[in-house]
DNA sequence: TGTTGAATTGAAGAATCAATGAAAATCCCT
DNA sequence: AGGGATTTTCATTGATTCTTCAATTCAACA
């Protein structure tokens, strides 16, 4: 369960750090709005923590600009403001909660609880794809070795989802070629091939384990071994 | 694929169960916390679709005595309030997503259609030959001899599929060259004999019981003997 | 026990299959 | 229309698998 923190005041992004890590949760903390963005946009995280005050840019604006870029991640925001104007501000620019400074550990616990449950019991089923360290982010069209996204075309994303559906199971080139390039006859290609080859380039080449497999004779497959 | 709903609106609840029924589910309807609580724990169901607010009887609290009572199966939760606190009470309970009244018919089905993609997915059973502690594993194209993992080429994973859905029956060269090779008359060729060879060394030599057994002047034959 | 046909086995060449670099064709956005 | 990204084709190389053939072992039976 990874997290990311985004508060400007050392003290309390190391105290919620401390707390969060004691839960077993994985912290990154950031200390300013750009380093927030570029974290938040190009990896992976089950839930954001987001100050609404933070350097070089708005907590409300970056929060807006996570969702535009359709991702379903929460976010809990921070802020010293209390009042419900504000209140209502942060959750129409999509945060799923909001916790007024200063608040109690125990409280901030049960809401990045409750927000992290939420994560495990749909978002991620339903929005990706997992197989070890491997996770195709379905909305975004991104995959994720560990933490590190991935960049996919759209026929290299189209192949890793199908074979992700399929995982576990040998599936010849011809079936990759009906369902994945409607390609219903034989004509003689090996674009499934030289795709397999580009997607170990990407995901596989430099990680481990290794997830796709070749079944001489039969076909190709996706899975621990 | 059976799918239970409890939803004391009789007009809404006709309405999911029609629309459910054209995506070739087979839907359950029943009105009250009591009836919903009875069928939920004495059937067995791919989904349940509940509404919080129903007669008798708390939607969350049904949630819950579902969970206790040890049962995975997914629960979609229908309210028509809608903040996050809601939100989060919901999923605590136990559910798996959430949605709020009124919905539009497109994004339900779609929940609906992600929540029973994943018991599929559990459920899937994967197919396998078995004879003995030796099994042939369809999907991954791989024997086993109890719980050891064994290889096979094209041609040996095709020969031994093929006894095994023959298992207890002699069958002859000929027609296991025909079967298996595609060889329709007598090339002389000894190619059977020689993969018998190969597979046994692969699934028998090493363990016990044999499986491959010759009958001379006949063919060949796989069977605890 | 020796003979004979049948079955097993090792070895090696032939055939098939897969990986990959590079180039050509196509798509897509301005 | 231009130019970069993406998709597809093609040819080469290396590896695995398949098949054949001959030598050897085995089993049945006189």
């Amino acid at each position: 369960m990874d997290i990311l923190i985004v508060e400007d005041e050392p003290k309390l992004a190391a105290f919620m750090k401390e707390a969060l890590e004691n839960m077993e949760y994985s912290v990154e903390v950031v200390y300013d709005g750009f380093m927030g963005r570029k974290k938040a946009l190009t990896e992976q995280y089950q839930l954001i923590v987001l100050d609404i005050v933070i350097p070089y840019m708005n907590g409300l604006e970056l929060c807006k600009e996570i969702r535009t870029q359709n991702s379903a991640v929460p976010i809990l925001m921070l802020t010293a403001l209390g009042t419900t104007e504000d209140k209502v501000n942060g959750l129409d620019a999509g945060a799923d909660d909001y916790l007024v400074k200063p608040f109690e550990l125990k409280e901030f616990l049960a809401r990045v609880k409750a927000l992290t449950r939420r994560v495990k019991g749909f978002t991620e089923i339903h929005r990706e794809l997992k197989v070890a360290n491997l996770t195709l982010n379905l909305d975004r069209r991104l995959a994720f070795r560990n933490q590190q996204s991935i960049e996919l075309t759209s026929k290299e994303f189209a192949l890793l989802e199908f074979l992700l559906r399929n995982k576990g199971r040998v599936i010849s080139r011809t079936e990759i070629a009906e369902k994945v390039w409607d390609i219903d006859f034989d004509t003689g290609t090996n674009v499934v091939d030289v795709y397999i080859n580009f997607l170990r380039k990407k995901i596989d080449r430099d990680f481990e384990p290794k997830l796709i497999h070749t079944q001489i004779g039969s076909g190709y497959f996706l899975d621990i071994r």
